[in-house]
DNA sequence: GAAAAACATGCAACTTAAGTGCAAATCTAT
DNA sequence: ATAGATTTGCACTTAAGTTGCATGTTTTTC
C-alpha cells in the first residue's frame, strides 16, 4: 500500500491524494499521455491542479515529457530499472500515426552523435514516426 | 532574378509576391524560423498569409518543420543538395538553449536504428539540445 | 479579349493547450 | 492550538495555430 507513498517521497514530493492517483495512473497506462488523458482518467479532479501536479513530477524526476511532434505535450514515468538518469539513459520514443499513440522504447537507446567543432550536447529525443506493432496488424 | 521563380515552378507553387519574398527570407537565413520570425521579417504582410504560404511551402515540399521542444513551430527550408528526398536523407536538428537558435545539421544524419518487431518506421526526428558554437564561446 | 473558373490574400473570429492569480482548504511544525 | 507553508480549485489570461468568408488577382476557356 504505502509502496508508491514510498516513490514520492523519496522524490520529495508529498504523497496526497491526487498525486497517489496520478502516479497510478501512470504507471498502469503503457502509452505516454497527454493532460487531456489525464483529466479523463479522472472524474473529479481540477485540470490546474493536474497540470501542476505533473509538473511537479517532471521537476523531482519522476516523469519526463515527450515532444512527439503532435504539438501537445505527453507524459510518461521514468524508466527506473537503471538507478542512475545519466546522458546514456537516453530511450528513443515512437509515435504511431494510425492510433496516434506515443510510446517510451526504454532499451532502445540512442547511438551517439559526433556534433560540429564547437557544439556542446546536454539532452537528446530521438522521435520516430511509423505505425506501431498493433496497427500493424490490422 | 527569375532563380527563385524557377525554384517555385518546379515546386508547383504559383510564384507570387510574397512566396517570393518568404523565400529569399529562409534562403538568407540560416537559423530555422517560427511564424512570428517571419512575421517580424516583413513590415506589410498579413499573418494568415505567411502561415498559409510556409505551409503550401510545406505542402509541396520545399521547407520542413523543425519540433525543437519549444512548443512552437519552426521552419526551415530543404536541403536542395541532394536530389531525393529519401529517408536517408533525415539530418538532425540542434536547438541552442541558450540563444533559443535551432539549426539544421545537414550533413549529420540520423544513424540507422533498430525497431522492435512489428514497428514501421516512416520518418524520424533526432533533436540535440545544447550549447551552439557561438553562445559557447561567450 | 471578355467571361468564367481557380487561386491568393486580408481581416475577423475561433480553438485549444498552456500558464497565472488568488483565495480557500489542507497539511506540517512549533 | 496556532502560525506557517503547501496544495487545491476556480476564474481568467495568453499565444500559437487554424478556419470562414469576402475581396483581389491570376489563369483558363471560349
Ligand atoms: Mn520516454
Ligand atoms: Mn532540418
Ligand atoms: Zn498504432
Ligand atoms: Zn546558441
Amino acid at each position: 500500500m504505502g509502496e508508491i507513498e514510498e516513490v514520492l517521497k523519496k522524490h520529495h514530493i508529498r504523497p496526497t491524494a491526487i498525486r497517489l492517483l496520478m502516479y497510478k495512473y501512470l504507471r498502469d497506462r503503457n502509452v505516454a499521455a497527454t493532460l487531456n488523458d489525464i483529466e479523463s482518467g479522472f472524474d473529479k479532479s481540477d485540470r490546474t491542479t493536474l497540470y501542476r501536479t505533473i509538473k511537479t513530477f517532471e521537476k523531482k524526476g519522476l516523469v519526463h515529457q515527450i515532444n512527439d511532434g503532435t504539438g501537445i505535450a505527453k507524459y510518461a514515468l521514468d524508466d527506473k530499472t537503471t538507478g542512475t538518469t545519466a546522458l546514456q539513459d537516453l530511450h528513443l520514443h515512437f509515435h504511431c500515426i494510425k492510433c496516434n499513440e506515443t510510446v517510451c522504447l526504454t532499451d532502445h537507446k540512442i547511438p551517439h552523435i559526433s556534433l560540429p567543432k564547437g557544439y556542446l550536447s546536454k539532452d537528446m529525443n530521438l522521435l520516430v514516426k511509423g505505425v506501431c506493432d498493433k496497427c500493424n496488424l490490422k
